[in-house]
RNA sequence: GCCUCUGUAGCUCAGUCGGUAGAGCAGGGGACUGAAAAUCCCCGUGUCGUUGGUUCGAUUCCGACCGGAGGCA
């Protein structure tokens, strides 16, 4: 079966993925997919840095601000809405184009991971959390050596999410983490993507940006947005959202206003290094550099028309 | 002008009763399969202000000088 050809966007925070999407949209006449764990909520606008309306120039993009600020979403629901979002914008004849910053979303698309389709048991991931508060990490590690001893040679005793994780796991399917990771990437992807990084080669150049950003944000209105969150005082994934949180103390009167700005920004340098880290060990990626090159949309364009950059 | 305090990592500061030094923050590297903007792991050589002296040996003690802060006039 011949592979469907998808055009995937990637890069850390600020270093202008939504522009590069809608410059290649244009010009392949696509429309944009978006892998962001931040930008699917509501409300949180200025935050994560969701396109508005003419940065959109007219191009089409989905899994944005679809989902209220409260809800949960996971990779697993991201790849079914993916795959749906794909297939959609095929039969219209267009070209998908994926962007986004979000790793685990882009690889486990991009990848063809599978999921077992299952809801996520919030009762047995707090049971097995207050067994693990219970015993501490050495002891569930070592628990988890007896079942599956792949998986926990990999993980470290205080890695207490992805401990907990195997469990629940093992407990609610019977089968390992780490059979199941390898069942998950049996099927050969069904798509020939093209991925396209587009960074600064200058770290000190990319955190320049993102303390310029975090200051039109706050102009934009960041803090009436980060308030409005505050009060509602929700749970879900965008409680997790760099730039809400970082205010939380300055509302609650612990923190001075610059001080939180600070936090703020370093969240946001951090989160790039973490992103640059995920991304730059993929070796399909072709890079752009946005210092080093005049025009970003004509080198992204060039890569995406050579076959040879599909994989 | 005199007196006191002070000068150690990019920043804030410990410390060495004399054997060339270490924390926090910043920063760097890595991991990542259902919370991922989350979560987790690893990483500290720097003319110890300059310059003389004492000493086997000085960042540490003494002197001078150069910065900085405060006080007295």
């Amino acid at each position: 079966m011949k592979k469907q050809k998808i055009i995937c966007v990637v890069g850390p925070t600020a270093s202008g993925k939504t522009d590069l999407g809608v410059s290649l949209a244009k010009h392949f006449d696509g429309e944009v997919i978006s892998a962001d764990s931040m930008q699917i909520y509501r409300d949180m606008h200025i935050a994560s840095a969701a396109p508005n309306e003419s940065e959109k120039q007219g191009v089409a993009h989905h899994l944005v601000e679809f989902l209220p600020y409260g809800s949960t979403f996971t990779v697993a629901d991201y790849v079914k809405e993916a795959r749906l979002k794909i297939a959609e914008i095929i039969c219209r004849g267009k070209t998908p184009i994926i962007v986004g910053g979000t790793g685990l979303y882009i690889n486990s698309l991009v990848n063809n991971v599978e999921f077992i389709d299952d809801e996520t048991d919030i009762k047995l991931r707090e049971r097995i959390t207050a067994e693990f508060d219970r015993v501490g990490g050495a002891e569930m590690l070592k628990r988890l050596n007896k079942i599956d001893a792949v998986t926990a040679a990999k993980l470290h005793e205080n890695d207490k999410r992805r401990i907990i994780r195997a469990f629940e796991i093992f407990e609610s399917t019977g089968n390992t983490k780490s059979f199941n990771d390898e069942m998950s990437v049996k099927n050969e992807s069904p798509y020939a993507v093209c991925m396209i990084g587009i960074t600064y080669g200058d770290r000190q150049a990319l955190y320049d940006r993102i303390n310029a950003r975090v200051d039109i944000m706050l102009q934009n209105g960041l803090l009436d947005e980060a308030k409005s969150a505050f009060d509602r005082n929700l749970s879900g994934g965008a409680v997790q959202a760099i730039g809400h949180k970082e205010f939380f103390d300055y509302f609650k009167g612990e923190i001075s206003l610059e001080e939180a700005v600070e936090n703020l920004k370093r969240s946001t340098r951090r989160y790039a290094k973490r992103q640059l880290t995920w991304f730059n060990k993929d070796a399909r990626i072709n890079w752009i550099y946005k210092d080093q090159t005049d025009n970003a949309a004509t080198a992204a364009i060039n890569y995406a028309r050579e076959e040879e950059n599909y994989a």
